[in-house]
RNA sequence: AGGGGCAUAGCUCAGUUGGUAGAGCGCCACCCUUACAAGGUGGAUGUCAUCGGUUCGAGCCCGGUUGCCCCUACCA
């Protein structure tokens, strides 16, 4: 049974119920326009570009992660003082959102070509308006703090317009050019596609023989060949010049198989002597090895296929038939003309088309090309020389081992959804104009018959412009002033090729400065086993399920918390739910702090240091220390690390001893002065952890009687900025209430190593043997006999250790023995056992260190306080034996 | 083939100048102790993959081996 409790005084709830305040909470955020940056401002200016997802796309876990680090990153910036900007936007995504929208029309019975270009282009603005934006409203779910006004689509025109500028500009300068290439071939898509979306995969293969009849008749020569079909496109046939098995046929002919041409035999390095039967089969046309070897030895090119994947009239009788249905019928015919020899299994990797999943097939075709070389040059040397880093480091090597390997990049596709390319064509006399504006007559003939190339870009060209393309450029803007570079870049090493690098190349190029300070490269995230998220395997954790479902905080927690740079991280549910229990542990703490302060006069108090209590002053030494681990984690982007630090501050030092001890003191004297501590220390710990959890902090925040306006521009603390107030914690109150601690837990410990029941009052004893100590214990006696549940507390002397639990406690110099006399309460079994490991661990600490101390070597080359710690150690584990063997032995 | 990464408790992972192995989850036991059972308290568990080297001292540094993963290129 559940029941819902809420505090009468307060109205809390006893859980924390995300779903109540996370919309209205986001929605106040943006009414309040807390997430605007200015365009001219006196503080610092920090700014992140959101890499653009598809508008096409919805949020996934890779999202969550990925936005989760920036919000983070702006959130924590933003409440440092700091202008910060994240900028949002969405890519047109071409060939994914074409895909999208044809399949669409399918259902219509509809397609693009029916539609014509000029149709087909208004539904997909149909498509965008209508679903384009959903991210991101499943964005603000997430609770991410984008300056919305800012928003950005790759085909707006101020976009668009830099696009123009930038193709037309790289022409100018001889970068971009026209060619007639082999390309990589979708033919799904009927486009090209540029290197990096070929995927390479292993596929079990045949390797054909196949005899070719020597011309004049004089025999055969055998080549082997995994795309038989191929064969119509052949043009030569090549050997190792200094393959002995061949020496004969060089420069002699043959005739290709199902057909009359005749070929040449050639000679060429190229060919593996070892491969197959040592004679390779050259089809200029379909190969991109061939095509090489084709120029060197200026052979005829053949194309065999059409745009769409079929055999074109070249082919012969195989006109018409697909690639698979050509291979066949191909096969089918060598064998009846007994010309096919041997077929063998042969397993090799095959580019496929990363959108369609085609096999892609290297086609011949007039394309735009970007030359790579010139402006590969400064990119490189701004990742060597540090003025972009890279995080985590490792990558810095890949990165420039593919800059220094670049083909030149084809720009133009086949496609109607995009930038199309700023050229025109004379019909008249065939000049070619490329123009920032429609070009209306021929420049050399005066024509008027000029026609826009029908191709549109790749549309990662846009993609490398964005981070200035977004803030206006071509034109001289505030925005690109104050935010130019950008400070911090988070996305995955899977597009490192595809969108980093030609950012840094393009914002060299026409910013002259880089586009960003550092990025930061997040893994992927995987499910429970390690394995990628995909719904065919249907393991797709949805992120908007999990927040509907845990909140949130709880899933941009869970992902904080255990990230590291460049890993890949591995979530399941109930990883989410322990960070939803923690949510409530925080709700409930507030809810006690608050509950119990109900009666505390803000306005009157006047903290007084003397009023301070080791316990006070302790916990105001923790959480300065958590501040600072904080602080440098963030700046090193250690996310975890910062995360971690306030998760085991809030949970483990202020709830499990800070509250605990409050409750004894809030019934003293001093409850004013706990209640000051219990409300300031909670609000900076809202403060501290808001950037990782917005929502909860914001919503304990409004709570919070010290609160001043809003959480997420209220100050991020730090303990520079608030010397005065760390200044009141201390070491020596740490090392008091660690000492306290430590008795506690070793009464608990005791107490549960013999089954002894909580509700069961202790008498014990404590055996001291300095002044110290016994001070701070007598000092102490009431909390400790509250929280260890005792009804009596002796301290003094070791004494008579008959029928006794012992256990010894030390902290640095502090030692004490907890002695608990257990005639008549239980089986004494347990209790030599335990006191056996006790002892067995301090015979193992004696051992070790004494061996130690008691190398010269040691003594000599350790630092000086590696010994004392050490020494120190030993003191301890001595004291603590005598004590422990001494109640062993009275015990039997 | 070249490059990179990983191997630590049952699971997921920390462990940043080398100084007696940690967390979270899970597990076991006892507890509705007036913030929280989405909780409390206590407990168990590791030849830190393997071999060798450097060192007074190695999870950490160096070299070899094994196993898994990723990237780039090629595979007629």
């Amino acid at each position: 049974m559940e029941s819902e409790q809420t505090t009468p005084e307060t109205g809390i709830s006893d859980r924390y119920h995300p779903k109540q305040v996370e919309t209205k909470t986001y929605a106040w955020w943006e009414s309040q326009n807390y997430f605007q940056a200015a365009d001219q401002s006196t503080k610092p200016p920090f700014s992140v570009i959101l890499p653009p997802p598809n508008v096409t796309g919805s949020l996934h876990m890779g999202h969550a992660l990925n936005h989760s680090i920036q919000d983070l990153m702006i959130r924590w910036k933003r409440m440092s003082g700091f202008n910060a900007l994240w900028l949002p936007g969405t890519d047109h995504a071409g060939i994914a959102t074409q895909t999208v929208v044809e399949k669409e029309l399918k259902k219509k019975n509809l397609n693009r070509k029916t539609l014509g270009r000029e149709k087909f282009v208004e539904q997909i603005w149909d498509w965008k308006n209508l679903y384009g934006e959903r991210i991101f409203e499943q964005m603000r779910r997430l609770g991410d703090s984008c300056d919305w006004n800012r928003k950005v689509f790759t085909l707006d025109e101020g976009v668009s317009r830099a696009v123009k500028k930038v193709f037309v500009s790289l022409h100018k300068k001889g970068l971009i050019y026209r060619g007639k290439r082999l390309v990589n071939w979708s033919w799904p898509l009927e486009s090209a596609i540029s290197d990096l979306e070929v995927e390479h995969k292993n596929i079990k293969g045949t390797l054909f023989h196949i005899q070719y009849p020597l011309a004049d008749q004089s025999g055969f020569l055998t080549i082997a060949t995994t795309r038989p079909e191929t064969l119509l496109g052949d043009t030569a046939i090549c050997v190792h010049p200094e393959d002995i098995r061949y020496q004969g046929f060089i420069g002699k002919e043959v005739i290709v198989p199902l057909t009359t041409r005749k070929i040449k035999v050639i000679a060429d390095n190229a060919v593996d002597p070892q491969f197959g039967t040592g004679a390779l089969k050259i089809t200029p046309g379909h190969d991109f090895n061939d095509f090489k070897v084709g120029k060197t030895h200026q052979l005829e090119l053949i194309n065999i296929l059409e745009k769409n994947g079929t055999l074109n009239e070249n082919a012969g009788v195989y006109k018409g038939l697909s690639i698979q249905e050509a291979r066949k019928k191909v096969v089918e015919d060598l064998k009846k003309l007994n010309l096919l020899v041997k077929e063998e299994p042969h397993p090799h990797s095959v580019g496929h088309c990363q959108r369609s999943g085609a096999v892609v097939e290297p086609f011949l075709s007039e394309q735009w090309f970007l030359k790579m070389d010139r402006l590969a040059v400064p990119a490189k040397h701004v990742v060597e020389n540090g003025t972009v880093r890279f995080e985590p480091e490792s990558w810095v090597k890949v990165y420039l081992h593919w800059l220094n390997n670049l083909e030149d990049w084809c720009v133009s596709r086949q496609l109607w959804w995009g930038h199309r390319i700023p050229a025109w064509t004379c019909s008249d006399c065939g000049n070619i104009q490329v123009s920032e504006n429609d070009v209306s007559y021929c420049e050399k003939c005066r024509s008027a018959n000029m026609k826009q190339d029908e191709d549109v870009l790749d549309t990662w060209f846009s993609s490398a412009l964005w981070p200035f393309s977004t803030m206006g450029w071509p034109q001289d803007t505030e925005t690109q002033k104050t935010f130019y570079p950008t400070s911090f870049l988070v996305t995955g090493h899977d597009i490192l090729f595809f969108w980093v690098a030609r950012m840094i190349m393009m914002g060299l190029e026409f910013k002259k400065d880089v586009p960003f300070r550092t990025v930061y490269f997040n893994g992927i995230v995987r499910d429970s086993k390690g394995q990628k998220m995909s719904k065919s395997v249907g393991n797709v954790l949805d992120p908007l399920d999990l927040i509907e479902k845990y909140g949130a905080d709880s899933l941009r927690l869970s992902l904080l918390a255990h990230i590291s740079a460049g890993r890949d991280l591995k979530i399941s549910e109930p990883r989410i739910e322990g960070y939803r229990n923690f949510m409530n542990k925080l709700w409930n703490a507030s809810r006690f702090v608050f509950q119990n302060c109900t009666d505390f006069d803000l306005a009157n108090f006047k903290l007084q240091k003397s009023n301070l209590n080791s316990f006070d002053q302790a916990i105001i030494e923790k959480l300065g220390k958590c501040l600072t681990t904080v602080d440098k984690s963030l700046h090193d982007l250690r996310f975890a690390d910062a995360s971690q630090a306030l998760y085991h501050f809030v949970w483990h030092e202020y709830c499990d001893w800070y509250l605990e001890f409050s409750k004894s003191n809030l019934k003293s004297s001093e409850k004013q002065t706990t209640q000051y501590i219990l409300l300031i220390v909670l609000e900076k710990v809202l403060r501290a952890f808001h950037p990782m959890i917005p929502f909860i902090t914001e919503e304990l925040y409004q709570m919070h009687p010290m609160k001043t306006g809003a959480c997420i521009i209220a100050e991020y603390p730090k303990v520079q900025n608030d010397r005065e107030f760390f200044k009141l914690g201390t070491e020596n109150a740490e090392t008091e209430v660690d000492l306290i601690k430590e008795v506690i837990t070793a009464v608990r410990n005791i107490r549960g190593e013999n089954r002894l029941s909580p509700a069961l009052k202790l008498k014990i004893r404590v055996g001291i043997s300095d002044e110290k100590t016994q001070k701070i214990i007598s000092e102490n006696r009431s909390v400790i006999m509250s929280l260890a549940r005792l009804d009596e507390m002796n301290l003094g002397e070791v004494g008579e250790l008959k029928k006794c639990a012992v256990s010894a406690v030390s902290v640095k110099d502090l030692t004490a023995q907890v002695i608990i006399p257990l005639e008549g309460l239980v089986d004494f079994e347990e209790e030599i056992k335990r006191m056996q490991k006790a002892i067995e661990k301090c015979e193992k600490d004696i051992s070790l260190l004494s061996q130690k101390l008691s190398n010269p070597k040691f003594l000599e080359n350790a630092d000086e306080e590696v010994v004392e710690v050490d020494k120190q150690l030993l003191t301890n584990s001595q004291k603590q034996i005598v004590a422990l063997r001494e109640g062993l032995t009275r015990f039997r």
